[in-house]
DNA sequence: GATCTAATTAGATACTTATCTAATTAGAAG
DNA sequence: CTTCTAATTAGATAAGTATCTAATTAGATC
């Protein structure tokens, strides 16, 4: 969804929510009216419903035919029915990068110049570092735990540690003291980690 | 549209109508997401986000789950989806009292006690007086002008007026001074009526 | 049990806006 | 050309609310 979507979408739901301008879209779904007339119904004086008027017109929900001193405003279905069709799809849409934000902030605050400054205690954190920690390993090679603490050491000293962690979520499989990274779809996702 | 369906209607626009609450769906359409990680991706202070959860969690269109000390939100999809249908055809859907309040508000400035105090300048008005006299002759019976007369002069003592004006929108025909009632679909809607 | 973490609640501020009355504009009618 | 009518614009007020910081709660960890 991009900037400006969001944006007319903001409009559109601003412009319809609120009663009288609602009540005015019902009104109006019937028939042309004239203000006199409109405000008369909602029982507004003439000001204030030429005020919402005037916000429904901006977004082109309404438009308006003068008629000697008389104006009429009618009702856009069309684009009343394209906006209510686009909040249906706009809503759903997924945004990709949302994501990518959260974990690069975490990160960010935890990683510096590759080296883990500290090991996040909320496991939410933890599998961010964890991740970005096993993607360090190859995927089809096999690594003895002597050249995994190798690699690891110079990332944070403490690697019985992030071995136990990373073989806890299952990022890593170990067999007789070899180690394999282990596909991304079989990583653990139960709530203990 | 009850007043009711209207109210919550104004509810979910209102619970929409707001770029971070928008972000925050979209957000949320993707995968559950705590508080902190929302505040992250939007750039708000958790507090901000807190306030936002509250209100839609309020119209139910998400829900929470804990987790420690973890709060995950997620979207009620259905729940979205079912307003957003709701929408679709609450703004068509006709309240056919409208015309009605504006009939009567006209009609009780003008008219007291079945008589006409004053003919309205606008047409737009003089119409509807004009209708309400109309109703008063029976379709299928032939009228004799001095017959019309006599039925037109207790309400307004200017019969020739509201002959003429009569006439000419085309609620009665007249034809060697014989007047009868026109169906109401054939009388005159020109914009010079 | 003391400390830490994530979330919520409370309270304050600044911005938006729905509504009204009064003033103004523009067209119609006498 | 003066008066009347419908609508809009201007200006004022009051209500609502998005956001922040500070304080509080509740759960987890050491």
């Amino acid at each position: 969804m991009s900037e400006q979507d969001l944006t007319t979408l903001v409009q559109f739901f601003k412009a319809l929510a609120n009663e009288s301008r609602l009540k005015l879209v019902g009104a109006l779904a019937q028939q042309e009216r004239s203000v006199e007339e409109l405000a008369s119904i909602l029982e507004l004086k003439e000001p204030t419903v030429s005020h919402h008027l005037s916000k429904l017109k901006k977004l082109q929900l309404v438009h308006m035919r003068v008629e000697g001193n008389t104006h009429y405003y009618y009702l856009d279905l069309d684009a009343l029915q394209a906006m209510q069709k686009a909040t249906l799809t706009a809503t759903q849409v997924a945004q990709p990068v949302s994501e990518d934000i959260w974990e690069t902030k975490v990160l960010n605050s935890f990683v510096e110049n590759d080296v883990i400054k500290e090991i996040p205690a909320s496991r939410k954190k933890r599998r961010i570092i964890l991740k970005w920690l096993a993607q360090k390993f190859e995927l089809e090679r096999l690594y003895p735990e002597q050249e995994l603490n190798q690699i690891i050491k110079p990332i944070y000293p403490d690697t019985a540690t992030l071995r136990r962690e990373l073989v806890g979520y299952n990022m890593m499989q170990r067999e007789d003291s070899i180690y394999q990274r282990v596909l991304e779809t079989n990583w653990r996702m139960d709530s203990n980690y």
